[in-house]
DNA sequence: GATGAATGAGCATTCATTCAT
DNA sequence: GATGAATGAATGCTCATTCAT
């Protein structure tokens, strides 16, 4: 992000992140064209570049409106009063919430994980990786203290058991592959499996471990 | 794929097939380039449009072999005699020695569940979805008759429970971003998280359930 | 033709125009190639395909640009007290002016009726079919109502008849292969044959049908 | 033509060449694929090439065997026993004949004196330039020797006034531009117009210089 | 003699990036 | 500061021609 991009105002900087994480979402990095994302920016090509050094440079700024998206949403739902379930369930309905009013960066953050984002994750890992993980920790850590879990793990296990079921319940949100593979799983010829049921039957999976 | 490829001895066809797997393991679908690719696989640009109708036949043929190379790889290791416990192991061992012998491979499955690949999928998702599930739920339904789990969950939570395990683990072993996920969890500080000691923590969760 | 093209100063436009109207008519549509019409216009590649969607798309607007052309020059010829056989003559000799002016437009405009053109025919056909043949029709219309006429033709055969004279003069003029047939019948073994030789032999045919 | 295609029996000399004909005709010269020729003629890429030297070879051997089916026809129909009309009829009719039964030669021919075709037409216009006008050559003086003219026009003017109308039938057969043009002037609103149609009309203009 | 696999130059087209205005 | 025209390297793909078998 150059200097002229933290000069404009707050409301269009969103506008054009926005437009960007759309296309990005769609198309993936590559395939994502400068052109296309200045069109649904609304935005001119010489304009793009004055506020951003290059396509990599403005996807990282994307990314960080990516991490501060999740960073605050988690950050408002934490709280010590929530037993394990509850802090559970909320993590799972601030995912829901965040599919629902900013899917195409969780797509985008759905993705980095894959092959074509290795450049980027390097960088970014450290962005990411303790959002969802260290909000775990602190539940499993005030669940222990409560007596709550129903199983010897140990701290680390039992966060990273949590997270697997968070992490591949985001991704079912955002990826047509593993919503199918959620659906085949779990709702085999029930019908269309609708992201409050795919909650519920994460929470009774989760409920193995808990008292 | 066109009738020139299959004439080719099998030998070539893996070489040609390998070398397109690992461009596109490196680069991605989008940004893999077929110049890049000739070079790879010593192949001339003509030749490889003699074999293959375009990139993308050239990328269905390159995820053929893959599914093919999982599906065989599990087809080896089912045993109605191995206890739970053996064959979830087993199951993760197989895992390692494909991202060992076909690392490439695994890498582009892995990615198959990301964005950019939504074209692909679709098309795609008979071929994979039932490789490893299968497997899964027959071990479980063995497991149940022999009265070795330790939960009241029923066969598809206890699959999709061990599932995920399996697919996150195997993330771990194609993605930077997974291990580094892997190692914050369940071995941050303690230096560099070998495969072995990964499978361990695996099955030491996946117990949890186990008698 | 994208806005781009048009939104370029009229000078310009006429430029790339022409130097694509002199490879078209080099080479034919086919074997055309775009590298050679970027040198000839001196424009980037890149700057063509911001004009053009694509090559199809800059052979019609020449070909619009052809209509324009010939339309015009017929428009400034037509008078109602022209005698039929002015009339007739001043239509080769706006032939003649064309091929001098714009002898590549007229080559082209020559070469639609080929088997290579026949995806452009269907489309153009309105454009053209009606620029002489309504000249003539008229001057047919003017000189029966004159009784310059020396025969009962009716009016669709007599003007069936100029134009058929008129559409091979246009023929030799741009096409070596149509000249030669001109001066192997009119001209063996007599030198050169220069256009305006061409008209007078056109004129004396046309003349049996003229009092 | 290489020695290797004239040792093939006479029956597949001609199939290749018919084979090459339809694509040639279908196509025009740069369009069409020699593996298309290949596929259409039955005939293996290298056999082809050690046929002819390349693809303008294979194409001036088609056009030989184009001037020679022209050759042959009008051959078959003079006599000087035929009256003007007689004659003149007899020719369009072998046109007829000759776009029934070799459709694509004859549109091969009708497009030499195209633009694309230059390059050929060079080499190729003494091959045909007489075929059709020598014919009416003959025609003419026999017609004149008759007293069957009505007209002053000299030998020469009589016999491009009779070639003009025949070439424009004759494109009118293949090309479907000028055929449209026939259409316009002659028949307009009238439905289609029949071949049958278009020699009676051909004969009605030509009819004015004939006693 | 005949095959068809292999070649690679050439094609139309795209797109991130630059820069004059 | 903002624009959008211009650039040209790079892309996926085609095809006439060659040559080992």
């Amino acid at each position: 992000m150059l200097q002229a991009f933290a000069k404009l105002n707050a409301h269009r900087q969103v506008e054009i992140l926005d437009a960007s994480a759309r296309i990005f979402a769609i198309d993936g990095y590559h395939a994502a064209s400068i052109a296309q994302i200045c069109e649904e920016a609304q935005i001119s090509n010489g304009a793009l570049y004055k506020y951003f050094k290059n396509k990599e440079d403005l996807f990282f700024t994307v990314l960080d409106r990516c991490a501060d998206l999740m960073v605050n949403e988690i950050a408002t739902i934490y709280s010590s009063n929530h037993n394990t379930e509850l802090a559970i369930r909320m993590l799972l309905q601030a995912t829901e919430k965040l599919a629902a009013n900013y899917r195409d960066y969780l797509k985008i953050y759905a993705d980095l994980g894959s092959g074509s984002y290795t450049v980027f994750s390097a960088e970014t890992s450290e962005k990411f990786e303790l959002v969802v993980s260290k909000y775990l920790l602190r539940v499993v850590e005030d669940g222990k203290r409560r007596n709550e879990f129903d199983t010897k793990l140990d701290n680390s296990l039992l966060t990273f058991f949590i997270d697997n079921y968070v992490m591949l319940f985001l991704y079912s949100l955002v990826s047509e592959y593993h919503h199918k593979r959620f659906e085949a799983f779990l709702y085999e010829g029930k019908g269309i499996l609708s992201t409050k049921k795919k909650i519920d039957l994460v929470m009774q999976s989760i409920s193995i471990i808990i008292k």
